[in-house]
RNA sequence: GCGGGUGUAGUUCAAUGGUAGAACUUCUGCUUCCCAAGCAGAUAACGUGGGUUCGAUUCCCAUCACCCGCUCCA
């Protein structure tokens, strides 16, 4: 783990956040590469969710929210938690937990007051503090997609089963913020809010699972370094009626990389209005305040009716960490000397290409590279970069460490023969020439493999 | 938030109650011309604030951040 973080800071994908102030706990920044690897990743998601589906639309709404957005969600009750120190044994337990005076660990009685633990952001709305108008930033990204079910359905028309998904940040007072970026209290998520008949929920939980599974695996996430943890029924969160972690070998331990929970009828039902016209399964709070009827109507027998819901909930964050942590490798060369390269799969490499000039100060080699920079930019491959570091090993091993797939470097025999130039692939370090008018097609074969 | 530990260039390590030295990295030339080579030069650090002291990177206190445990579950 640390030299992933010293990696992250040197080469620049992420960065302590406020970093000349002495930091902010549980705050990191993306830099330069870092942004690059975390919206491919991101990208990846989408695609897979929405684009390549056709029962999947997209949402994108505000962080701020209404606080009875969570007070019904569930969220205002469970997300603060009156939590109990004892003085003597260093336990830490939650004040409703409790029997009695004593600490239920060692038995002593010397216990602090409960003190609230408000694990959601509140900021006020408005210029003025009064006190009286207030938002939550939101612990979740699902709570918009179910605040917006009535208004997707209306727009889109769409038929059971069908999705919603959404990428964006979410926030959360984690009482300790550790382990680098696995847990924050700012971070991104990715989560697919996916609508089925009551009934064809648990089968649709496995279908998800499945998918899940064989996505990260596409992101170089392999199974075997996955592990799929059923939720027993007394840890499980207060909307589910069955969770199914999945969990990644991270460096600092195994800890969840996704969430794929069977929702049921909860949120849905929390939100809507005349919930006794429905036959809710879930037991939900009375709402008196919401205004919309969030059901869909059966084509068939006119009825409506609240569908059920499984939520596969991932963390970009910890994607990014597991998919670094993956591609982090470090292999010893024949010549006995060592080489650190990130294998990321190509439509993540935040680098897809780097164009070389064999000497940084032959005015042909460097014009004729630079050209190809340009040329190879108007692909749209993404980020291509000119790299000049006056010892062409150098910089194949600067992109070695960042995982740039490929290189390209410009010789004599390009400017004096056959205007080819040589391509080099990251994991096999093996070279082929390449004339530069074919270039493109080639470098969109080899990125897309 | 509680308990324990840590904090010197980008990284890894030094030294010192009299304001810090190196290696690698980075940058600029030259050289070599396909895998971190060589030569010359340059940039760059005592987390922050207070106290003790003639003087603090060094001692004390506080604070911030990071690491380990409790807890958190994307």
């Amino acid at each position: 783990m640390d030299e992933l973080v010293a990696l992250c800071k040197r080469r620049g994908f992420i960065f302590q956040s406020s970093d000349i102030y002495g930091g902010l706990q549980g705050m990191y920044d993306y830099g330069p590469l870092g942004v690059e690897l975390k919206n491919n990743l991101k990208a990846a998601w989408w695609r897979a969710m929405v684009y390549e589906r056709d029962d999947v639309e997209g949402l994108d709404a505000a962080i701020l929210t209404n606080p009875l957005t969570l007070r019904y969600s569930g969220h205002e009750a469970t997300f603060t938690d009156p939590l109990v120190d004892c003085r003597d044994c260093k336990s830490r337990w939650r004040a409703d937990h409790l029997e009695g005076p004593q600490c239920p660990s060692c038995g002593s009685a010397n216990l602090t007051e409960p003190r609230p633990f408000n694990l959601m952001f509140k900021t006020q709305v408005g210029p003025v503090d009064d006190g009286g108008s207030f938002a939550y930033l939101r612990p979740e990204t699902a709570q918009a997609i179910f605040a917006n079910f009535k208004n997707v359905v209306d727009s889109t028309s769409p038929k059971l089963p069908f999705g919603i998904a959404q990428i964006g940040k979410a926030f959360r007072n984690e009482i300790t913020p550790r382990n680098f970026i696995f847990r924050v209290r700012e971070f991104e998520q990715m989560e697919l809010e996916f609508f089925v008949q009551p009934g064809e929920d648990e089968e649709w939980h496995n279908f998800w699972v499945e998918q899940r599974l064989d996505w990260w695996e596409h992101q170089g996430v392999p199974r075997d370094q996955l592990e799929l943890y059923q939720v027993p029924a007394d840890e499980l969160a207060h909307y589910s009626k069955a969770t199914v972690d999945v969990m990644y070998r991270f460096p600092h331990g195994l800890e969840e990389l996704e969430g794929i929970a069977n929702r049921t009828d909860f949120d849905l039902g929390s939100h809507t209005k005349n919930q006794a016209e429905y036959n809710i399964q879930a037991r939900v709070e009375p709402n008196t305040d919401s205004n919309a009827k969030l059901a869909i109507q059966d084509i068939a027998s006119k009825a409506w009716q609240i569908p059920f819901v499984i939520e596969p909930s991932a963390g970009v964050d910890r994607g990014v960490l597991a998919v670094m942590n993956e591609a982090y490798n470090v292999e010893t060369l024949k010549n006995g000397g060592e080489r650190t390269v990130m294998s990321f799969k190509p439509h993540l490499a935040p680098i897809k290409a780097a164009v070389l000039p064999l000497k940084r100060n032959h005015e042909e080699i460097v014009a004729t590279a630079k050209g190809i920079k340009q040329q190879l930019q108007r692909l749209g491959l993404g980020r291509i970069v000119y790299e000049d570091t006056g010892n062409l090993g150098k910089g194949y091993r600067r992109h070695d460490e960042v995982g740039t797939p490929l290189c390209i470097t410009v010789d004599f025999q390009t400017i004096e023969e056959d205007q080819t130039v040589t391509i080099r692939d990251r994991d096999s370090m093996a070279q082929e020439r390449v004339a530069i008018e074919g270039l493109g097609e080639v470098l969109r074969d080899k990125l897309n493999a």
